[in-house]
DNA sequence: GGACACATGTAACGGGTTACATGATTTC
DNA sequence: GAAATCATGTAACCCGTTACATGTGTCC
């Protein structure tokens, strides 16, 4: 009986909509809430055995159609412990980049090197836009299987979005403007560096 | 004699540009660097050392001052690991935010809960807000001890920048949508939810 | 004389990842 | 009959974190 993480937590939320079984637990993690709480697939699967030891839910096996398939369900102490977390202190919000670490360094590389990095995190963050839009999608059409949760879906979704399109617009203006140096080495292939700083102090428009 | 990771890297980034002692680092990594590799500064210190030991660094122990410190300098290979490290594939970019978390089951807490959530991002952004800003000052204002740097400072800056913004409009949008919910389980406080999504699908403006 | 910056070190562990394996059922 | 989906399990391990300890030099 392990401790349990916001990753149990992420799981009991998705218990508490609506009874599931660890393999829909992990494409419900994969499709939607990967975006503000990526975790590898393996990491859902002991999630609800560890919610079931702290009595957060309880298993029930069925084996209907031949296959048996474990559905967890939340208990009223599962509920509790899920508005008790909710009530906690949040912890700061996490980034990390492997791509925009080589553009750091990118004046030891090649310019090929550092546009390789941008696109890459171009197309990551178009495999992001592809993955929210089939999310987004099925709402648009009306597809939505839980609408009393609409309104906070909405809220965290205009996040999600608003950080993919994000990453999107920051990869394309700089492979334009990588694509535009000579080398990586010479400080002068960007004569505007100075006003991005600038901006960051005393922002326009917004 | 550890095997090396995209942290090492990092450090051997910094020392590339000028010998460094640990403790300079982990500052360097801090002031800087963690907008796009946050670490730990406990786990900066053990990076010097691996990198000693795979012969990518040289240590001098000065006893200047009386007070002993050990200057790490690149060597030609680590000159060319690092080359070699900036030219390999990227991986994903990475986000994770407990906050956002808590948002997506908001409505099995209470607005309060919800809205210290959202304050605790905008907090969060605030305080990363400032941080940047000494940096972007020291830019701005000419001191820049690097200036064979600026242009790659300028093109991972503006990520950060931006980064940060994000974070800030969306916490300060939905800090302001939340105050006007007279409650969490609602879903007809935020009539406009829908337009949420078709506005990802089909976005006007930018 | 106390606080703060400088400069490391040790210990424990834990959350999560990758890699791999297995088998049954449904679909083309 | 093959491929994809459903539904788990085992093993190894590693990167990094928290917590704590220690001492010197500088500044007010």
């Amino acid at each position: 009986m392990k401790q349990l993480t916001s990753t149990s937590y992420a799981v009991l939320g998705l218990i508490s909509v609506q009874p599931y079984t660890a393999y829909g637990l992990a494409q419900q993690m994969k499709r939607s809430l990967r975006f503000a709480w990526p975790r590898a697939e393996r990491a859902i699967y002991y999630e609800p055995k560890n919610l079931l030891a702290h009595g957060l839910v309880t298993a029930a096996t069925e084996t209907t159609y031949k296959r048996r398939r474990t559905v967890y369900t939340i208990t009223p102490a599962g509920r509790r412990a899920l508005r008790e977390w909710i009530s906690r202190p949040s912890g700061p919000p996490l980034f990390e980049s492997e791509a925009i670490l080589r553009a750091v360094f990118a004046e030891q590389g090649s310019k090929a090197d550092l546009l390789a990095a941008v696109r890459s995190l171009r197309e990551h963050a178009a495999a992001l836009h592809d993955q929210a839009s089939v999310v987004a999608r099925s709402y648009a059409e009306g597809h939505n299987p839980f609408p009393e949760r609409l309104h906070v879906n909405a809220l965290a979704g205009r996040f999600v979005f608003d950080y993919i399109a994000m990453l999107e617009r920051w990869s394309a203006w700089a492979e334009a403007e990588v694509q535009r140096w000579p080398n990586t080495a010479d400080p002068s292939v960007f004569p505007e560096a100075l006003k991005v700083f600038r901006d960051f102090l005393s922002p326009r428009g917004s």
